[in-house]
DNA sequence: CATTCGTGGGA
DNA sequence: TTCCCAAGAAT
């Protein structure tokens, strides 16, 4: 059910230019292949709408689908459009975003749906422009609410269409740190001419990617493009370049911010200090983080040492 | 461009 | 148990 493509027009190419990908052969596999095995998460289902989407892209960002699922419907049936989360308090937003991490994020989805009220009759915009210039929402979130709620034409890259890419195409086994230029020009270049497809492929590269090309422990023999896989054909060689940076947790700021935070998730009433000192030992590096908290919007001082979510 | 920012589950 | 990470954004 692919709309025919045709080749991309393209400019006369620069000295060095690597020659246009094909991304024709891709997209029929890869989009028979979504047809078949795709999951069938309820922000991909046609009653999610554009703030359905919108709200999965902020709470996907770096958390896993199966600690979102149940987040996201509670939030959907209790905001169930943009106008009904702006009419609350921040706060509320930040305590109904649980333990999904990265709370800033509950303050931007909150930020955004303001924004969307104000600014869009209520409405989530249409516009990649105006996505953008929304609180929370980068390149990434802004190209996939385009695309996957109004079915329009965007390379969206994410970090599993990132790994797709450098495997099937590239011939690598991971993309780079960093989104580079040469990954935007690939994923434009690879990007059906027809919307509609544009807007399947995207859905089903990112879909491979999260279930088939995973990070480790890929699985080529379920892969609809095994057989054109640049990486695969050349062997699979081992990712050559610096080591990826793991990421410490315990003993940093995050993870006091995290503690104090989740007291201040379950506290009815404000917190006083006392009960926040509880969480940290080191009283230089609690400070600190509760410091960040404030500055970050997402704890609110009172004035008799008092602590809360912020009202405001 | 490199860092910071949570959390919990699976290998 | 330790490690690695899972649909990024903002600075």
């Amino acid at each position: 059910m692919t709309a025919p493509t045709k080749p991309m027009p393209h400019s006369p190419a620069a000295p060095g230019d690597s020659p246009e990908p094909t991304g024709d052969a891709l997209h029929s596999p890869v989009i028979a292949w979504f047809d078949a095995h795709a999951r069938d998460l309820p922000w991909r289902r046609p009653d999610a709408g554009p703030w359905g989407v919108m709200v999965s892209e902020f709470m996907l960002q770096q958390t896993p689908v199966s600690r979102v699922l149940p987040v996201y419907e509670q939030w959907l049936a209790r905001w169930p459009r943009p106008a009904d989360l702006a009419g609350e308090a921040p706060g509320e937003a930040v305590r109904a975003w649980g333990r999904l991490g990265y709370p800033r994020r509950a303050l931007r989805l909150h930020g955004a749906a303001v924004a969307i009220t104000e600014r869009h009759g209520g409405d989530v915009p249409t516009q990649h422009a105006q996505l953008l210039a929304l609180p929370g929402i980068g390149e990434y979130t802004a190209a996939a609410v385009a695309s996957f709620a109004y079915g329009q034409r965007h390379a969206v890259l994410d970090t599993n269409v990132r790994r797709v890419f450098a495997r099937a195409v590239t011939g690598v086994q991971y993309p780079p740190n960093a989104t580079t230029a040469a990954e935007r020009k690939l994923a434009r270049a690879l990007l059906p001419e027809d919307a509609r497809t544009a807007s399947r492929w995207a859905a089903a590269s990112m879909e491979l990617g999260a279930l088939v090309c995973t990070a480790k422990n890929e699985n080529c023999a379920r892969c609809p493009i095994a057989d054109r896989c640049a990486w695969r054909t050349a062997g699979k060689p081992a990712h050559d370049g610096p080591a990826r940076r793991t990421q410490t947790y315990a003993g940093t700021d995050r993870q006091v911010r995290g503690k104090l935070l989740a007291v201040l998730r379950e506290a009815v009433t404000p917190v006083p200090q006392a009960a926040l000192d509880r969480v940290w030992d080191e009283p230089v590096q609690r400070a600190r983080a509760l410091d960040g908290l404030v500055a970050d919007g997402l704890v609110e001082p009172l004035s008799d040492g008092l602590y809360r979510l912020p009202l405001t």
